[in-house]
DNA sequence: GCCACTGTTAGCAT
DNA sequence: CATGCTAACAGTGG
């Protein structure tokens, strides 16, 4: 669930709440959520101070003094949260970090354990085999280059919007989200777009996930931030989700297919192949 | 109870 | 190499 903007959100609250702060302990749950070959890994994260985070597509990336970094990915259920140290917690909290000055510590939960961990040296941190193929930033990719990595491509649109290796951070939610915005069906084939479409297209990558951005992203069931606060953006959606009930552009109902496995919502007037 | 479904992507087949 | 399908897991709803 956490596309793009939710884990903008999330990194841009705990940015708030962690830089500064000193590791107290590192305690692993639920080991194989970590994907170095040895889990006592993490240990060496103890003492160090939060420099800073960053994202990365559906990546989040926490640096620490003395060239450490801790990534995390989400995948579907996933969250990293700031908050007062509660007992034992629940079962889905696989690993905790208490610092050393306040209550707080920062929990990643994550009920269908698709998440991962992988600590790195941040010298390393782009070269992390999940890091290493991503394309490039949707945000800050111009028309010119977002062109290049259509090229010669192949499939039906929306595969290539989802595909992390093309364009990093969009998923299934805004994937639909910004077909509809671009007017454009997600069967289409790549190929017989032309540059109309590429333009209206790329307008639309940067129009939804701005928008979402601002609205601090979108909470279907399990987003939160890292204060544990949903997103907003959920009321905005225009097709995610709204399978039966009338386009907002022109009334028609709101379709939904299945496009190579994933459930994919549209309008069948408003958006042509 | 059983089955279908869920926002991701690695790994395998084609 | 590029593209497409499925399993990994746990919970929810019909």
């Amino acid at each position: 669930m956490p596309e793009l903007p939710e884990v903008e959100t999330i990194v841009r609250c705990l940015r708030r709440r962690l830089v500064g702060l000193e590791v107290r302990a590192v305690r692993l749950d639920f080991p194989p959520i970590v994907r170095n070959r040895g889990t006592s890994y993490l240990q060496k994260f103890a003492g160090r101070r939060v420099l800073g985070l960053r994202r990365r597509g559906k990546m989040i990336l926490l640096d620490f003094s003395g060239g450490l970094t801790m990534i995390f990915h989400l995948r579907m259920t996933g969250q990293l949260l700031f908050g007062p140290a509660a007992g034992p917690g629940d079962k889905h909290t696989h690993l905790r970090i208490s610092f050393r000055t306040g209550e707080s510590e920062l929990r990643f939960r994550d009920v269908r354990k698709f998440g991962f961990i992988r600590g790195v040296r941040t010298d390393r941190a782009e070269r992390a085999p999940e890091v290493r193929g991503l394309g490039p930033e949707p945000l800050s990719l111009d028309l010119p280059a977002f062109l290049r990595r259509l090229k010669g491509r192949r499939g039906r649109l929306k595969s290539l919007l989802l595909n992390q290796k093309i364009i990093a951070g969009i998923g299934n939610i805004y994937a639909d989200e910004i077909l509809f915005a671009a007017g454009i069906d997600p069967r289409v084939e790549i190929s017989r777009l032309g540059s109309r479409r590429m333009e209206r297209l790329h307008s639309a990558v940067q129009a939804v996930l701005d928008e979402a951005v601002s609205f601090k992203g979108t909470t279907v069931r399990d987003f939160r931030d890292g204060d544990g606060l949903e997103g907003l953006f959920q009321s905005r959606l225009r097709v995610y989700g709204r399978q039966g009930e009338p386009c907002p552009r022109c009334g028609a109902l709101i379709k939904r297919i299945r496009i190579s496995g994933r459930s994919s919502h549209f309008c069948p007037r408003c958006q042509r192949r």
